[in-house]
DNA sequence: GATTATTGGATAGCGTCGCTATCCATGCTT
DNA sequence: AAGCATGGATAGCGACGCTATCCAATAATC
């Protein structure tokens, strides 16, 4: 298919798509011609990926570049391939480093990742944007003089927990190797928003069964 | 406290401090003279508060404002004022009328809000943004041909309602409404970079688990 | 009391990001 | 042969989150 038919399949349109293939986020079709290439189905999922990423994940363009070269890296093997995807992802702020409430954070999540057992939040003594990220966030909710101690992150890390054996049980679903490391990249951040969104329709019904009189009369789960 | 100082025990520059008062995110402080204000521990806070949700929470300036005028708005009760603060939260890209993807989704959706015995994503016939956030990461799934019906969602928002308790567990912890109420938008928001945080290390250790030979020799949590 | 420094307020501008609009030579289509 | 679509390059736009500069009024210091 040329460019428009790709454009006009997947609702983004070609300057966009020119854009795309300029940052490197879809390869450049078959060439046919001086003038003219040629896409396929694969192109056009791949956009589909990326616009996803892109528009719902939030991902900058740069970091979805990263990502999907991370995720095309055949020289790396299955784990470490998930891994080098997922490590490209946002980095946020830097923790800080003379600041002690950091300090203090830094060491709750040690001691919470070691008291449940989690080995892999480093590779090579460098910290993973996600520890990072997790430090940075336990700094501010006790900057803000919340709760945030081992006991709070316990069960939030075990719920994390369960959800990571979902999500690959998702992953495995996949019949090939390349579709698992997509499934990867795509359900760890297309995921986010599905549960960030549950979670706040839970909070409702949460906050009206135990705020407003009368509740809502049942709805087990 | 002058700006000066707020701003030094903030670490937020002056200059920023004055556009955050502009844009309505901080009360003005009580004026002591035609070229003075004063500021108090209640100022230090907010902004600390402000800071977290813009910088950690990724949350827009506008939104911010939006979400701190309601939940200060005194005319709404309890349980009321918990939803319209995070009732303001971003919107993203509306699911789409005419896209068959998006109604499909759109069913999935209903379907398992019903199966689960949900009821507060709509008010007054309106979708929550939490509702419709939900439908549009669902037809995205979709149209990447990823699984995404009842079945697949139901474990993630079985989750969700625990995790939902969890955090209530937190705001129910602070003695004042007033402070029930922050609390709520401050955990939302920032409970968010936490647990998405948990669950990409969750995913390093169950891949590991699973693609590595020799895994990890125990560990179970 | 004169001088210097600081304050808060207003305004305009900057840097990044994700596109988008315009132009152009080529060459496919009819 | 005529006309139009194609892909490539370039420059610009609009939103966002600040930031730098200026200013008059006042506080602090000598």
């Amino acid at each position: 298919m040329r460019l428009a038919e790709l454009s006009e399949r997947s609702g983004v349109s070609t300057a966009t798509i020119k854009y795309y293939l300029r940052e490197g986020l879809l390869q450049p079709g078959r060439r046919v011609s001086a003038t003219q290439a040629e896409y396929d189905g694969a192109h056009l999922r791949r956009l589909r990926l990326v616009r996803a990423l892109i528009q719902l994940g939030k991902v900058p363009v740069a970091t979805a570049r990263e990502v999907i070269a991370a995720a095309e890296d055949e020289s790396l093997d299955h784990h470490l391939r998930l891994g080098a995807a997922t490590w490209a992802l946002p980095h946020g702020p830097e923790p800080g480093e003379g600041d002690p409430e950091a300090d203090a954070a830094g060491r709750t999540v040690a001691e919470l990742l070691e008291h449940i057992g989690w080995q892999f939040g480093q590779e090579a003594g460098e910290l993973s944007p996600a520890y990072r990220k997790l430090v940075t966030a336990v700094a501010a909710l006790r900057r803000l003089d919340y709760p945030c101690d081992v006991a709070h992150l316990l069960p939030y890390a075990r719920l994390a927990a369960r959800l990571a054996v979902t999500d690959m049980d998702l992953v495995e679903e996949q019949p090939t190797e390349a579709g698992q490391i997509e499934a990867a990249v795509a359900l760890t951040v297309l995921y986010e928003p599905v549960l960030l969104s549950l979670r706040r329709l839970a909070h409702a019904e949460e906050s009206a069964r135990r705020f407003t009189d009368g509740g809502t009369g049942g709805g087990e789960v």
